[in-house]
DNA sequence: TTGTAAGCGTTATCAG
DNA sequence: CTGATAACGCTTACAA
């Protein structure tokens, strides 16, 4: 067994020559010390390699600064790219990411929560999966914050931050349609979270709200092969597709792939492909995406600005939701423009 | 203020008619309880939504249960896969990851590990920039386990997972021979990390072990931009390089795409590309790129190991190294196979 | 097997 | 401004 040997305040004390709440006022933000014995303590703990120990002044401020991100696929450009603006936030504003995945099995979305839990998180961000109500109530009776990012639920007291997917899907459908397309389809996954359906539905009826048909077809997870795949259905068909709305960009690279390499179809000239999310790869020259950019930073800050806020005034009955909007980033997947 | 209010062992204790001990105790992995106690405990526990404070846990069993991650540009596709696999692996080790982002500053390598210290995490593992020597002997004093991934650092104490770059560039300059290319060219950015440097340096080497000349261009930070830069700087030389080995998978994507849409090149055809890491978008059919596999799994599955390890038996003083193959992944961006 | 009591490293309260 | 002293929620001898 290593021998875990951290310096402690007591240790400081000694050296410098006062008492431990002399040291633990030093560390201690807002406190009143003379600069004499700040300075021997600080010297003191500067030369000993003093930090403070979170996990105990956790236990007395019932404060831990840690805040818990729950993930599943974490290796997707989507969900990195919000990892990364959460826990730079985080960071700016103090607190402390604790990153769970939940890739594994099912459950595992309460799993994680109870991890939240254990270590006294001061609050927990849910990117991906939906909590059962009664854990979602237990972390809110224990005081713990909770944010859901981009699942429509409706559970009362964590804050909800949603996109106006359904809106931005009849904002894409004007622009095929003004690009003369005429037979319309969505690519989607079977996975069936709140956001892509809401795409899904919000496209199927801007269209049929205009008497026009559209395509649908679900295939696996939301990635490129899934993408590849509906692609190669959607192409198949008797009535081709002249245009393609994708749950999300990952599945429009893969369509994009398909009707390219497998059918020799030139983009935008005879299909016209559109996406969601803004992933570094929709920009890249190969693909050209027209895209829904996700606010990921504002997304971050109010996210992180909602949890600084908790510690002081939130009405825990209001039903907090945040709905952001989607901005078309124009690319040349789309003819016309 | 939000009252946080969370169950303690002492109210289970009451609820369940025992001491706090036997609490503490039917928590505890091994432990010596009546199934009687244990059950009457476990439906207290139940009932009044009792979870361990993990944070009260450490503070006595000097084991936090934390690992910190300390990482830049996460959200790049190897980076994240990177961190996908460590949590994965972490938590099946019963670990909990801390993720700390560097992205911001200069120093803030030392500053994530401070960090680390505070929460007092069990081990420490850097994705990304190299810390301070004075602060690695401070974690290693204070029992903090370390773990440095492709960094080609010579400190002792800290375990250090690295590929063999070197060799890999040599493997694929033969590669590029055996289809006949010529003009060489290494595409790398200005980082100057060691593993990209180590790359560069094998390359250039193992050319000139055979007489022949590499043309080098370095520019920006190690991504798909930067790649496109270099790409232009290279194809507009007198004698146009009709062979590149990228630094990494992102700058070969980006070589590919300005080879192809601003000089109207064939690849493999008159141009022969391989990049470094195995991302998922070195698959796509667009750039169907031939590359180096990063043992991501193995690589993580190492790096928990070693930490799980360290809790019994591990010599301090010897100097760790584990040195990892990458595999070469052959795909259509080099002529022949 | 169980309970009692001591201690882990902090911060908060309250005299001085 | 400073120093005792009492928590915080847990584990762990030690004794019963």
């Amino acid at each position: 067994m290593v021998t875990k040997d951290f310096v402690s305040a007591q240790e400081v004390a000694e050296k410098a020559g006062v008492s431990r709440s002399a040291v633990s006022r030093v560390f201690t933000p807002g406190a009143s010390v003379s600069a004499a014995t700040r300075r021997r303590v600080m010297d003191a703990a500067e030369a000993l390699g003093y930090h403070v120990n979170h996990l105990a002044r956790g236990l007395m401020t019932n404060e831990s600064g840690i805040v818990c991100l729950i993930v599943s696929e974490l290796g997707t450009p989507y969900r990195s790219s919000l990892i990364q603006a959460l826990t730079q936030q985080l960071q700016l504003a103090g607190k402390i990411a604790m990153l769970i995945n939940t890739d594994r099995s099912d459950g595992s979305v309460d799993r994680a929560l109870r991890q939240a839990i254990r270590y006294r998180a001061d609050a927990s961000i849910i990117l991906s999966g939906l909590p059962d109500k009664s854990i979602t109530q237990l972390c809110l009776k224990s005081g713990q914050r909770l944010v859901l990012i981009n699942r429509d639920d409706d559970q009362p007291g964590p804050l909800r931050i949603n996109l106006d997917d359904q809106e931005a899907a009849g904002r894409i459908l004007t622009a095929f349609l003004r690009a003369g397309c005429r037979q319309l389809a969505f690519a989607n996954s079977e996975v069936g979270t709140p956001s892509l359906m809401a795409r899904e539905r919000g496209f199927v009826a801007a269209a049929s709200a205009l008497g026009i048909e559209v395509a649908v077809e679900r295939h696996g997870s939301t990635g490129y092969e899934a993408g590849k795949v509906v692609a190669q259905r959607l192409l198949t068909r008797k009535e081709r597709p002249d245009a393609i709305f994708c749950a999300n960009d990952l599945m429009a690279c893969g369509v994009m792939d398909a009707a390219r390499h497998q059918f020799n179809m030139s983009i935008p000239d005879q299909l016209c492909v559109a996406g969601f999310d803004d992933i570094e790869q929709a920009s890249w020259s190969s693909y050209d995406l027209t895209t829904f950019a996700q606010p990921v930073e504002t997304l971050a800050r109010e996210a992180v600005a909602f949890l600084a806020a908790a510690a002081s005034t939130i009405d825990m009955g209001e039903v907090e939701t945040l709905k952001l909007h989607a901005k078309l980033v124009w690319r040349g997947s789309i003819r016309g423009g």
